[in-house]
DNA sequence: AACTTGATTGGAAACGTTTGCGGAATCCTT
DNA sequence: AAGGATTCCGCAAACGTTTCCAATCAAGTT
C-alpha cells in the first residue's frame, strides 16, 4: 500500500489538515510541528497523490505540448527547452506529436484539454479560424502569432533581411529563393521580408515557389536554381539547403565558388554539411524556455497577452562567398 | 462551469451510477437508457474528469517515457513510435528528457512514479544496480536488458556480424572499430559481437577505443584510423561515421575508394552524407511501438517478463566498396 | 400462485487531498 | 486581571468519479 497523508498525520500526532498545510507551505503552522510533520513524511516516504490534489485544486502541474513532428530537429530542440524550464517550474510535460497532420493536432488539443493546466502549441499550418476555435485553455503559440493570443516567435523577417544585406555586400545581385509550404506562418513572414527588402537593395529575386521541406525538396530547388542566372540560393530551411548542396555536388557545381547557399534554422545539420552551411540562427531552445515562462505568467493571471519575439542571427559559415566573376 | 456526470444524469433522468456505467461500457445497462445517456452526454459536451477517475481507479491512462536526449534523432524516432502506438491505445505520454545526465533520469523516474501507470525507459548508461533499484512501477526497458525485466532491444550483435561478413566478402581483411561510451549497453553488445565474429572470418581489427558519440568523436576516429593499415572503418553510430567522413574529405582520403565507412542506426543523417552512408539499420520507430504494446501487456498482468528483440539489417549504400589494390 | 432467477437501476461509500470555519490556546494591551 | 487580537490546529465539506450492495421489477419455473 502507498502511504497517505493520514499515515503521516497519525505518525506525527496531528490531523491531516495540518499535514497538508505543513507540506504545501501555505496555511499557518508552527515551526515545530511543521518540522515534525516533514520529518515523518520523509521517514515514511510520503508523496501526495497528484490525482487527489488535482481533483480539489483543479491544477495538474502539467502542461501540454503539441508539435507537428518530434523527429524534426527543429521541434526536438524546442521540446528540450520546454522540458528544462518546466523542470525548474516543477511542471511535467505531456507531449503530443501530430504526425504532420493538422487534424491530429486538433484531436490532441481536445484530449489534452482535461489533462493539463495550459498548452504550448507549435502549429505552423492549422488555419487561424480553426486555431482560435480550439483555444479553450490558456495557450502559448510557438512560432506563430494570432491577435489576442500569447505567443513566442522569432524574428524571421530580420533574419532574411540580414541574409539579403550580406549577400548584397558580397556582391550578389541575383538570388533564388526556395520557399516552404505555403500555409506556414513563418514561411509567410520570410516571404514578406523578402519582398520588402529586395527593392531597397536593388536585388533581383527568382522565386522558385514552394518546395517540400525535405531533402527531396532541396534536390528540386537546386535544379530550379541552375535554370536561373542566380548566384546565390536562399532556402526555406537547412534540410532543403542540404538537399540542394547534394544535388549541386552531383551536378559538378561547387559551393560556394559557383553558387552560394544559405539555409535557415541553424540545426545540427548545418554543421554536418561540407562546407558548413551559412544559415539563419533561430533560437529554438530559448523559444521553448520562453514559452513555458509565458505560459506560467498566463496561468497566474498576469496581464496579457504577451507576444515575445526572439532575435534571429545570421550565422556565416562556409557556403557563402562572393560570386564568380563572369 | 464544466459539466459533470451529475448534469448528464439529471438531463437523462438517471443516476450518476448509470451514467458512469453507460459511458465506461462495463456495467449492465439496458440498450435504451445507454443510448439516452450517450445522447445527453454528447449534447452537453460532457467528458469525464480524469483526475476523479484516476483517484478512484488508480489508473491514469498515461505512460511515462524517459530518454537521455530528445534532440538525438535516434530517440526522437523512438518517441514517435511510442506516440503513435499510445494514441491507438488511448494513452497519453509524459516525457522526460534527462539531458544526458543519469542523475536526472533517476529524478524523472521518481517524479513520474505517482503520475503514470507504467514507464518506458531508454537508459543506455545508468548502471544495473541503480536501474533495478528504481523500478517500482511496471517498466519496459528500451535497448537494454536486465534479468527479470521486460524489454525491447535490437539485435546489434547480428548487425555487426552482417557488417563484418559483408566487408570480408568485399575483400577487406583489416578494419578499424570506433567504439562509443563504455557504459552503453548496446555498445557492449556490439563489442562482444565484434570479438566473437572476427576470428572465424580471419579479420584483423584495430580497436580505436571509445570516442565521444559526436561529430568531434568522428574527426578523432578518422585520424586514428589513418594511423592504421585498416581499409574500412566501422563506427559506433552514424554521427561518428559522418564526422569521420568529414575529416577524411579534409585529408584528401576519398570514401569509399580509399577507405570504406560503415555507420550504425540508419538515422536520417546517413542519407545526408555524400556519398550516402552504409549503415546498420536499427528499427527505432518499431521499438517505440513495441515498447508500448509490451507495457500494455505488462500492465494487464500478462505473464512475463517478455524480452522482445527486433531485427537489425545492413543497409548498403555508397560508402562501402572493395579495398584498393595495394 | 408462489418462488426463483436475472436484468437494471439507484444509494452510498469510497479514493486522498485542500480549505473554510470555528475553537482553543497564547500573547499583547490597558 | 480582563479583554481583544493573534496564532495554531482540527473538523468536515467539498472535488467528480467508480463500484459494491441492495432494491425493484419482469420473466421464467415449479
Amino acid at each position: 500500500m502507498t502511504t497517505t497523508s493520514r499515515d503521516v498525520a497519525r505518525a506525527a500526532g496531528v490531523s491531516i489538515a495540518t499535514v497538508s498545510r505543513a507540506l504545501s507551505d501555505n496555511g499557518a503552522v508552527s515551526e515545530a510541528t511543521k518540522r515534525r510533520v516533514l520529518a515523518e513524511a520523509a521517514r515514511l516516504g510520503y508523496s501526495p497523490n497528484p490525482a487527489a490534489r488535482r481533483l480539489i485544486t483543479g491544477r495538474s502541474g502539467t502542461i501540454g505540448l503539441i508539435v507537428p513532428d518530434l523527429a524534426n530537429p527543429f521541434f526536438a530542440d524546442i521540446i528540450k527547452g520546454v522540458q528544462r524550464r518546466a523542470r525548474e517550474y516543477r511542471q511535467t510535460i505531456l507531449v503530443a506529436d501530430a504526425d504532420e497532420q493538422p487534424r491530429l493536432e486538433l484531436d490532441a488539443v481536445r484530449n489534452l484539454t482535461r489533462q493539463v493546466d495550459g498548452i504550448i502549441w507549435a502549429s505552423p499550418r492549422v488555419d487561424d479560424a480553426e486555431l482560435s476555435a480550439h483555444l479553450n485553455l490558456p495557450t502559448v503559440l510557438l512560432h506563430r502569432e494570432l491577435p489576442g493570443q500569447w505567443s513566442v516567435t522569432a524574428d524571421f523577417g530580420e533574419g532574411v533581411r540580414q541574409v539579403l544585406v550580406n549577400l548584397h555586400a558580397l556582391g550578389h545581385r541575383t538570388i533564388a529563393y526556395a520557399g516552404g509550404p505555403g500555409q506556414s506562418w513563418s514561411g509567410r513572414k520570410r516571404q514578406e521580408s523578402l519582398h520588402s527588402n529586395v527593392p531597397a537593395l536593388g536585388l533581383e529575386v527568382f522565386e522558385l515557389g514552394s518546395v517540400p521541406p525535405t531533402i527531396d525538396g532541396g534536390l528540386m530547388a537546386a535544379d530550379l536554381t541552375l535554370a536561373t542566372p542566380a548566384t546565390a540560393l536562399v532556402a526555406y530551411n537547412d534540410v532543403v539547403a542540404l538537399g540542394a548542396m547534394r544535388r549541386l555536388a552531383d551536378r559538378g557545381v561547387s559551393v560556394p565558388q559557383d553558387l552560394s547557399v544559405v539555409g535557415c534554422d541553424n540545426t545540427m545539420l548545418s554543421l554536418l554539411a561540407t562546407p558548413a552551411l551559412t544559415t539563419i540562427g533561430v533560437p529554438r531552445f530559448e523559444a521553448g524556455e520562453a514559452a513555458v515562462t509565458l505560459l506560467d505568467q498566463c496561468l497566474s493571471e498576469q496581464p496579457g497577452p504577451v507576444c515575445q519575439v526572439l532575435r534571429t542571427s545570421l550565422v556565416i559559415r562556409g557556403t557563402t562567398a562572393p560570386p564568380k566573376e563572369s
